[in-house]
DNA sequence: TATTGTTATACTCTATAACTATA
DNA sequence: TATAGTTATAGAGTATAACAATA
């Protein structure tokens, strides 16, 4: 018998670790994407200063304008008291504005300032350079494959 | 001619927003599937009282044993500062162990204990179940496919 | 009763910098 | 000079609960 096998275990590469379940799961996986494209996204907005919250709610406002709280909410899938706290930092700086809803007093309707639609123009053209930055390794059609088969994690109903 | 049309705009739903460039955009979409199935992560590793961070480093220590802090690091993409915090932790649990290496009296050799080894092995199981749950509807061939998809997010170089 | 918006709090995760002790 | 580990702090993002005004 020849001495310890050399084959059996493999090498132990300090910093070159790509053992674990977590490689294999779709979860980790996701978490690695959005970190690493999260890291670049806030430093592609820094300079406007905006976070990836605010850029979300400022986007679907553009979009929709007249739009509640409770929508944009609904829109972003995420909760009541945060889409407060980032419709107030718009609304400081000149880039949304609350209006009254003649049919509900609970309710504003959302608005982009000119200023608004202006400073919206220019981050959007920065995150698609961003996007074509991280992602220019991937042609359109799996890019679109990629944006499917994410949006299906979210349909559990098939 | 008739009144306002009612083809020009599409209708506006009120929680049934679907316009926005956001929706478009990769980075957005990753980060919407993150979102969703972190929080089923989370409510899934809530009773064994382990967080993503946590059952991330000691899945790594798990398959290789005598690991440093820093290949864990490393091996993550992760920061040192948050490497320590997490080991900290599961030491304290006496799930895992610092041990003293021989050769270099910087570094510690990481190393799951057997409650470790069980306890990651209950965890484990949990997350599968938490997969399933989440991904019912998608083939091992689509998960493959969005997993080496969004493997090729951290792969700038092609 | 339910919904819209609000406030406050806590927690997870990441980023950053400064520090020590070794190498 | 660089590396392994540590500590402290700040920030982004989310989750939760409780509340007032209105429907």
């Amino acid at each position: 018998m020849p001495g310890p096998s050399r084959i059996k275990e493999p090498k132990k590469e300090i910093g070159r670790v790509s053992q674990s379940d977590l490689f294999g799961l779709v979860g980790y996986n996701i978490k690695r994407a959005y970190m690493y494209m999260h890291r670049d996204f806030r430093a592609t907005l820094d300079e406007l200063q905006l976070t990836q919250r605010t850029f979300s709610v400022l986007s679907i406002v553009v979009a929709n304008p007249e739009i509640s709280q409770s929508a944009v909410t609904a829109a972003l899938a995420i909760e009541r008291s945060g889409t407060v706290v980032i419709v107030d930092e718009l609304e400081g700086r000149d880039l949304i504005l609350r209006e009254k809803v003649p049919g509900d007093r609970r309710a504003y309707a959302l608005r982009a300032t000119l200023k608004g639609h202006d400073f919206y123009a220019k981050a959007l053209a920065a995150v698609h350079r961003h996007e074509e930055r991280i992602l220019g390794n991937m042609n359109s059609d799996e890019r679109q494959t990629l944006i499917t088969l994410l949006q299906r994690v979210q349909n559990e109903e098939d």
